[in-house]
DNA sequence: CTGTTAGCGCCTTCAC
DNA sequence: GTGAAGGCGCTAACAG
């Protein structure tokens, strides 16, 4: 592998010109730089990168924290933020947190040596002045940490009155909600938008609400425990799709027909939601425009560009499927 | 961040003694040693592993190539060799290679540059030479590119032979299969199992064979076809789980009763199965397992530690769910 | 415009 | 046992 040294003296230049040539930096005659380009070819040669970051200190790295890279609306969200570091000659480094605090630090420690260039925290166990003290540009997702750190996320209150809302101009009598993890902060803000449209219903009763940790399973459970509870139960919204997957289930394995008689409203959008049948009317999510954003935006930050915006909130869009007339 | 040099400079030693005791290597006086350890405590001191990638050519990260993270196949095998990454000290660097050649080649260069350690090739456009004269570990998944290249795969054929067979002694008369795309070794080896046990039946013909691409939608079109063709249809075999679910919703969008009239296999054993109703009868692969091997495998080539076997063929299981009777 | 030189942070002979 | 010095490949002043 032919290094700057080598091509300088095939060039019969010095290792400052090849460099100042390769970085377009500085001035050089016209002449000198073909003689340079010609050597560069003839020899194959590519700039070490690791070299290069060490004087730089800068990889062209990131990395994505994810808290399980097999959860849909993440492996869509690295899809999306792979395809911009690659068209920006940056590499991705994936990283499955567990949701666990130590592991993310221990990650965010390890690559900091590695000279990662910036952090996309989808994953987000970190306290905001753990964040604020990493010194390396940060994006995070689905959560405003503080407000010097860029975010993107959508506008999950809103979209849960629309998922809501629609249930109810469906003709639903009786909607519940199976909610995500408490203290998670999309979960709250979803419930939230639930309750902005049935609190004050006369059917409203806040056991209408269970939990379903965001998980397929329980979720199931969930969806059994409110059939059992709610017999006129026509109506279920919930904070995400792969818990409506797991409601869906329960009701049809009850016999219970989707959408005449329970109709079921997800969000997320994830392309699962496509392959059930019925398949799932959702409130979706930009994911993949949620990746290129935070990615994009990143890239910005290291490399000192300004933003335009701080903090995205992205519009999310019903889609109306099989689970709802 | 403090570098060796601070070190040395607090333990009163030189650098070179710094560096023995971080590599464990060479002789040093146990006092001095814990002179040193305090020093590196004392400062928090971490190698930085920009400088040592320079030095030692490699830099402690693998890179995992696959076609598209989103396909759970390819995201539950990443959940695995990250894992294995993390626990070895490596990175691993997510490549996403959309089954484009020109792709696959750019990524191998660029990462080169970095002083990547090794490949695990899960996506396989590249020709047995290419690979060869990458000069740094590879591992390849799914594929037997050349004696030399360790590689690990499930034992397709028996696999699609036992789904098969277990579909005949459910009562099925007459099975379709639904392919992946040709060419594809993993594919066609599906087919062949399939083929070896239904070809010498009194009903086969071929065209109960439909190219479906590993694909959802593809594979809902072939199904529709097959039942326009077929109408004494009662049992498919596809070639993976994604063009199961695709057939089974066909097959449920005519109101065919599953698995009363209409019986379905799949293949992956990808967790996607467990969340449509009725679940999704499969051939299960253990792709975490392989994901496990395939990183392992390459961390040890990667340390030149002796493999103690060069191919693995995984076997595969029947887990039997609802879309069977 | 171009070359010289001094790092970046670490590892590795080679003397002592 | 330990230190000095050169080198990994490249960039960035600083002269000229």
């Amino acid at each position: 592998m032919a290094t700057i040294k080598d091509v300088s003296r095939l060039a019969g230049v010095s290792v400052a010109t090849v460099s100042r040539v390769l970085n377009q930096k500085g001035y050089v005659h016209e002449d000198t730089e073909k003689k340079v380009m010609n050597a560069i070819r003839e020899l194959d040669y590519i700039p070490n990168d690791v070299a290069r970051s060490l004087t730089k200190k800068s990889a062209k790295m990131l990395a994505l924290l994810v808290p399980d890279i097999t959860n849909p609306f993440f492996n869509e969200l690295a899809r999306a933020v792979e395809k911009v570091t690659q068209l920006y000659g940056y590499a991705t480094i994936l990283c499955n947190s567990d949701d666990t605090p130590a592991n993310e630090k221990q990650y965010i420690h390890a690559l900091k040596q590695k000279y990662i260039d910036g952090f996309i925290l989808a994953s987000n166990t970190l306290s905001a002045e753990e964040v604020q003290q990493l010194d390396v540009p940060v994006v995070t997702l689905d959560r405003t940490i503080s407000d010097t750190i860029p975010t993107v996320a959508s506008d999950n209150r809103e979209g849960a009155r629309q998922g809501v809302q629609f249930l109810l101009d469906r003709g639903c009598n009786k909607i519940a909600h199976i909610r995500g993890p408490q203290q998670l902060s999309i979960a709250d803000e979803r419930c939230q938008g639930y309750l902005d449209v049935v609190q004050e219903t006369a059917w409203f009763s806040p056991d209408l609400i269970f939990e379903g940790n965001f998980n397929l399973n329980q979720a199931t459970e969930a969806a059994n425990r409110l059939l059992d509870r709610h017999p006129d139960l026509d109506g279920i919204f919930a904070g995400n799709d792969i818990m409506a997957m797991g409601a869906l289930r329960a009701v049809q394995k009850r016999g219970i027909p989707v959408p005449d008689r329970m109709q079921i409203v997800g969000f997320d959008g994830i392309s699962l939601g496509e392959m059930v049948y019925p398949e799932l009317t959702t409130i979706a999510q930009s994911i993949y425009e949620m990746g290129l954003l935070a990615a994009r935006m990143l890239i910005k930050m290291i490399e000192r560009k300004p933003l335009d915006t701080m903090h995205y909130k992205l519009p999310v869009e019903l889609i109306r499927r099989g689970t709802t007339r």
